[in-house]
DNA sequence: GTCTATAATGGGATAGAC
DNA sequence: GTCTATCCCATTATAGAC
């Protein structure tokens, strides 16, 4: 066995253990399946982490962070602010059908870490960063197209987080495409009619 | 102990169940826990149920029915479609912020059912029938007012539910009363926009 | 530092007494 | 039908060899 850092063998079994909770849920990501799926013998755990709870306190940062990490809005030149609108609720509807089970494990860490005493508040800090990032996507866009919300933008982000939030919910459940999409148009158009001119 | 019909006891064990579930977690729900719950002996469990899978499988029914056994619309004489829209959305708001840790059972349900092979099915009936009672509640709500939607029902339906999900969800998590608030005022403003009068 | 072996606990399910 | 005792497996965590 290649001799590593505990700071290296770390990440190497949350990366693991992301896997085995995207293929098979938090439930079934015990020890021995992370061990397992990063393919080191199980003594291993022990002097890397604490105990489990650690570990999924590193999973849940970790995963915090991609999430955050997606491709802000682009400027192109001449946009409309219906353009913009368009690619930035596409841009986030296209992550999701790329990697579903991916968001899934967001939902389900989520109610975990409500169930855990020592993990509210990651929680809570995961949301209000997500509402952060909304609020700045939304400045962009208004930035960008020329024009301005006709509600505070705090509320507008927290209203569309949480549709896009419910959104992703119910198709997780149903995989329907078609309401889906309906849905999202929906709440484009009003967007679009949120959006006014610049004094 | 007295003697019960298998029914009775079937049902008993999955009020036990659900009151564990709610208190503790659908993880922490184990057939020990919630026997003791009920206060019968362990082995009541495997001639009430095939398996614990079983056993879930009647938690999810149970709390189906009774998240859509909510009171409808009641019919104010004289009241405007701002009236009627404010006490459609309260009282489901009010239900969320009466019984939070009922809510949240039913997310934790609908992911546990999503991740267990035999039961994805119940939870895409679980939102199928949602998704009816909102429509329901939509129309409803549509003919006392004396308006009409502008947009089509289901559409709108689906969309305020994934909304309402959304909302609770995060409320869950962040406790946030006053945020909820505003964003559910911005979903009220939103829909009084869409109500058009009738021709 | 690394890994094997094992402890200690708790889980679902069952056999069999009553 | 009812319940006790128990099986057997999986889990987290640790002790101690190397």
């Amino acid at each position: 066995m290649v001799r590593q850092s505990a700071d290296a063998r770390r990440e190497q079994l949350v990366e693991a253990a992301i896997r085995v909770m995207i293929r098979d849920g938090v439930a079934r990501a015990t020890t021995r399946a992370v061990v397992g799926e990063a393919g080191l013998p199980l003594g291993v755990f022990h002097y890397c982490f604490r105990s489990k709870q650690q570990l999924l306190h590193g999973v849940i940062e970790r995963i915090m962070l991609r999430s955050l990490a997606f491709p802000p809005v682009t400027p192109t030149a001449g946009a409309t602010p219906r353009d913009l609108l368009h690619a930035y609720l596409h841009a986030y509807w296209d992550r999701v059908r790329q990697s579903p089970d991916e968001h899934q494990l967001t939902y389900e860490l989520a109610q975990y870490a409500l169930r855990e005493p020592g993990l509210e508040d990651v929680a809570r800090r995961q949301y209000r960063q997500y509402l952060d990032a909304n609020v700045d996507q939304l400045e962009a866009v208004a930035r960008l197209a020329g024009i301005r919300w006709s509600l505070e933008v705090p509320v507008l982000a927290r209203y569309g987080m949480n549709f896009l939030d419910g959104l992703t919910l119910n198709w997780l459940i149903d995989r329907d495409d078609a309401a889906a999409r309906a849905a999202l148009d929906a709440y484009a158009d009003h967007l679009s009619t949120l959006a006014v001119g610049r004094d």
